[in-house]
DNA sequence: CTTTAGCACTCCTGGTATGAGAGTGCTAAG
DNA sequence: CTTAGCACTCTCATACCAGGAGTGCTAAAG
C-alpha cells in the first residue's frame, strides 16, 4: 500500500530537514519528540518516517541510524515546507554599506559579494562577472609607454576597460597616437565585434580608405582584445570562501561520520569544481537564462562530480542585457533558507547598483550619437 | 663525545633528504644500501644515522621508524649538498611560449606566473604584483557613460591603469570633459601622490587657479584612487595551485602518517596564510629588499604557522624601482632543487618581460616631458 | 679504531574480538 | 491509529594480539 503525506508526515519531514541541517547527524525518532515535545510518541514518529521513507524523502544509512534527508526530500523541503524568510534588516544594512565603501569599481563589487555571499551563507561562493552577450566599443586610448611600446586603453560599453600593451616597429609621436586613437574612436563607436570587422573590410576596399597602415594594426589588436575578452569572459568564475566551506562538518573528518579519507578526497572535488568549473555543466547559462533564485540539489542535473553537493545561484544584472550569475556552492545539508535569501539579496544588491553605472547606456547599436 | 661530519656521513644525509622528499616515508639504514648499493652495510649507515642526529640533522619519529630530516637538515641540504641544476631546455622554452602568448598584459603574466610555478614546482605558488615604491602619474581620460556617471581612466608609469567610475550632480559634455583631462594630464604628468597633493593646495591659493571646482573634484578622486591602490598593492597576494599541493602526501590522509584530522588542518591552516598573507610575516618585504632566491624552511623565521612548510622566494622586477616577489610554498619535504630553479627561472623571465615594458620609462619625477 | 653480523627490543600497524549504546522495526495491546 | 515494549542490527570505541619494520647495542672481525 503507497504512504500518503499527512499533515503530520510533512511537519516530521520539515523537522527532521531542519534539524539535519543544523546539526549534520542523522535525527533519530526519539531526539525529535524530545526536543520539540511533540504530542506523539517516537513510535508515531518511526512509522511516519517509515513511509517518508517509502516515498523516496529519508533514508538511513544502516539499520540502526537516524533518518537523513534524500536529494528529493530537500526539494521537497525548499519548494513547499521552507520558512521563506529573508536577512535580517541589520544584515542587509551592514552589507550594504560595504558595497557603497567600494562606490564605483565594478571588479571590487565582484569581489565583494563574492566575500559577502560566503560569509553570510558560510560556504562556498561563486561570482562570474556581468557581461553584455556582446561587448560594444565606446573608446580607445593609446599612450606611449616608451619610443617602440605603446599601450592601449580599451573602453566598452558599461564601464569595461580593457588594456593592452604593444610595441611598434617605429616610434611615434604622442600627437599621431591620438589622432589615430581618436579616427578609430569615431569609426567604431558602438559596434560589436563583427561589425567592426565588417567595417574594416569594407573600408580596406575603397578608393581613399579612412584607416592608415598603423590605424589597422590598432584596430586588429581591438579585435582581438574583444575576442579574448569574450570568450575569456563566457568561462570566468570568481570564487571565494573554501575557508568558509571548510568550516562544515563534512570538512571535518572527526565530524564526518564516513572515512577521513573521503573528507579530502571531498575538498580536492570542490576545488577542481571552483577552480575550472567543471561540474557545474550547463547551470550557469540556464542560470542566465532564467530569474529568480535557482536551487539545484545534489546530483539533480545528472553531473556525478556534484553528487553531494547543491548550488543555490541567481541572476543579476540590468535589463537582459548585461547580466551575470552569483551564487553559493556547499554540501547539500546546507541551510537553504540562509543560503537562497543571502543570494537573492546581494543578486538584487548587485543588479541595483549595475543598474546606476549602465542606466542610459543601452542605445541600440548603429544608431550612433 | 661531539659526533663530526666525515665525508661519508654528508654523503649519507644527502641521500636521506633526496629520498625523503622523493618518497615521503622515513627512510631506514638498510634501505639506503639496498637501494644505492653502497659499499658498506646497514650498520655502518646507522652508526652514521645516530651521528647526524646527535649533529641535528636527522631525527626519527619513533625508536623504529627510519630517519626524517630536521629542518636544520633540509638547510644544510639545500646551502652544501644540493646538486644545483636549472629547469631543461624543453621546458624552459615551453614556459617561455605560454609567456609569450599572452603578451603584454601584465595581469595574465601574473596568473600565469602562479600557474606555472604551481605545475613545474607541484606545490602552491604566491605572486605579488609588481610595484613601484610610489605610483607615478602618466595620464587621465574622462569618458562618459550616461548623464551623471563619468568613468575616470587613470594610466601611471609602468603601465598601470587603474579604472574608477564616478557620478557628478550635473552632466557634462564630452568635450568638457576631455578638456578638464587634458589640463589634469598636463599639469600632473609624473607627479607621485605626495606631489599632486602639494600641486594642488598651492593651486588653490593662486589669484588665477589652473583647476575649477570639476577638476578639483577628478583629483581628489586621482589621489584617492592612488591611495587606496598603494595601499592594498602592498598587502595582494595572488596565490595558485592549491589543487597541486594537495595531491601532495601531505595532505592525503591515508599517507600521512599521522592523524588524518591533522591533514584538514593543516590544508586549512595553508589556505589561511595563502589567502591572507598572515604567517608570511616579514618574509616578503624580506624578499623584496635582498637578491637570488630565498628559501625558508620550516619554522626558521619564528611564524609557528608555518612550522610545517617552506617557501621559496624571489624578487622579480625592473631595476630597484619596479618589484614585485614571487614564490612557492610547500611543505617543508618539497623539492628544494626543483622549486628553487624554478623560482629562479620565472622570476628573471618576469624580470625580463617587464624590462620590455618599463624600458625607457623611468625619468625622474619633477624633469617633465 | 672502524666496520659488521647478529640479535634483542621498541614501537607501529592491521586485524579481530568484545561490549556498550543507539535506534530501528515489529508485535501486540490500548 | 497510536503506543509501549522488546528484540534485533549496526556502529563505535576499546582492548588485545601477532606481524613487521627498524633501530641500538654488543661483540667479533678487519
Amino acid at each position: 500500500m503507497a504512504a500518503t503525506l499527512t499533515e503530520r508526515r510533512l511537519f516530521i519531514l520539515k523537522l527532521v530537514v531542519q534539524e539535519f541541517i543544523e546539526t549534520a547527524t542523522p535525527i533519530a525518532s526519539d531526539t525529535l519528540v524530545r526536543k520539540f515535545g511533540l504530542g506523539f510518541s517516537s513510535a508515531t514518529v518511526r512509522n511516519d518516517m517509515a513511509a517518508l521513507e517509502e516515498i523516496g524523502y529519508l533514508t538511513h544509512l544502516h539499520t540502526s541510524a537516524g533518518r537523513v534527508p534524500t536529494d528529493a526530500g530537500y526539494r521537497f523541503f525548499v519548494e513547499n515546507l521552507m520558512d521563506r524568510t529573508s536577512l535580517s534588516m541589520a544584515e542587509q544594512r551592514m552589507i550594504r554599506h560595504q558595497f557603497y565603501q567600494v562606490r564605483g569599481e565594478l571588479d571590487q563589487w565582484i569581489q565583494l559579494a563574492g566575500a559577502v555571499l560566503a560569509r553570510t551563507a558560510q560556504n562556498a561562493s561563486l561570482v562570474t562577472p556581468p557581461r553584455a552577450e556582446q561587448l560594444r566599443f565606446k573608446n580607445l586610448e593609446l599612450i606611449s609607454i616608451h619610443d617602440t611600446m605603446v599601450l592601449a586603453v580599451l573602453v566598452f560599453h558599461g564601464g569595461i576597460v580593457k588594456q593592452q600593451t604593444f610595441s611598434v616597429d617605429t616610434a611615434r609621436a604622442a600627437e599621431e597616437l591620438r589622432r589615430s586613437a581618436g579616427r578609430i574612436s569615431d569609426q567604431l563607436l558602438d559596434l560589436t565585434m563583427s561589425q567592426v570587422e565588417q567595417l574594416i573590410a569594407q573600408d580596406a576596399q575603397r578608393p581613399t580608405p579612412t584607416f592608415g597602415e598603423f590605424d589597422r594594426g590598432v584596430i586588429d589588436l581591438v579585435i582581438h582584445a574583444m575576442q579574448t575578452f569574450e570568450e575569456q569572459a563566457r568561462e570566468q568564475i570568481h570564487s571565494d570562501g573554501l575557508l568558509e566551506m571548510l568550516s562544515q562538518p563534512e570538512f571535518i573528518p572527526s565530524l564526518a561520520r564516513d572515512d577521513a579519507e573521503r573528507a579530502v578526497e571531498r575538498l580536492r572535488r570542490v576545488l577542481e569544481i571552483l577552480k575550472s568549473g567543471r561540474g557545474l555543466g550547463q547551470l550557469i547559462p540556464q542560470a542566465l537564462a532564467s530569474n529568480g533564485v535557482q536551487v539545484i540539489i545534489g546530483g539533480e542535473h545528472g553531473e556525478d562530480e556534484m553528487r553531494e553537493y547543491s548550488v543555490v545561484l541567481a541572476r543579476y544584472g540590468v535589463g537582459g542585457t548585461v547580466t551575470g550569475v552569483l551564487g553559493v556552492i556547499g554540501p547539500t545539508r546546507m541551510s537553504y533558507p540562509r543560503s537562497i535569501s543571502t543570494v537573492r539579496y546581494i543578486s538584487s544588491l548587485m543588479s541595483n547598483l549595475l543598474g546606476n553605472l549602465y542606466a542610459g547606456d543601452t542605445r541600440p547599436p548603429f544608431e550612433g550619437e
